[in-house]
DNA sequence: CCGTTGATGATCAAGAACGACCTGGCCAAC
DNA sequence: GTTGGCCAGGTCGTTCTTGATCATCAACGG
């Protein structure tokens, strides 16, 4: 699924035109991006949540130069699917 | 952030109705997950991925019980914020 | 709609962090 | 205001994380 899904998703159930569908698909992406990087957690029922947390790793490893990566601190995104998400992960299996 | 901020958005930004600013989202998220379930993929570019992945986690324990609890398989739903986010939520950080 | 641009994914390794379950508290949703 | 979903905590095992490169495909222009 891409971008362009959601738009022809809503045009189709909203009836929206092309360009309104696209904007608004990227007006609440942009959204959600500018509030996680302003630290502030997204919490969606039904859904899952986004979570900004600090970086707590401390190494990575290159292994083309075969040196360790120092992780310079920063932040990270944590998805978490909500708990009817969950389940029917948990219910549906891939084949 | 939640829901009800992401209508909020879509009604002073699209000047849309309350109640289909809050359809639109809901449709959008719905829609995301269900193609979650069906074990597709979303890219968005500039934003970022999500991938379902088959769950590889074998146990758990349950501190109470001091028991092992067999996880029973599923799938986990992973995000992966993407470039741009990824560099701007490094050089941003927290208070 | 097709072609182009360039971001995204996989990979390899080693090490640290996360995840599951359960209960209580807090807050999102109605 | 009420309901009930969501987060935290703890232990052990699994997964993620980092970086660089090539191929693939999302996004966009003609």
């Amino acid at each position: 699924m891409i971008k362009n899904d959601l738009a022809n998703l809503l045009e189709r159930k909203a009836n929206f035109s092309r360009a309104k569908a696209a904007l608004t698909v990227e007006t609440i992406l942009e959204t959600m991006k500018k509030a996680l990087l302003a630290g502030e957690k997204i919490e969606i029922r039904g859904f899952g949540s986004f979570r900004v947390m600090p970086k707590k790793t401390g190494f990575g490893r290159d292994i083309r130069r075969n040196r360790q990566i120092p992780i310079s601190g920063g932040r990270r995104v944590k998805f978490r699917p909500g708990q009817d998400f969950k389940k029917q992960l948990k219910q549906q299996s891939i084949e």
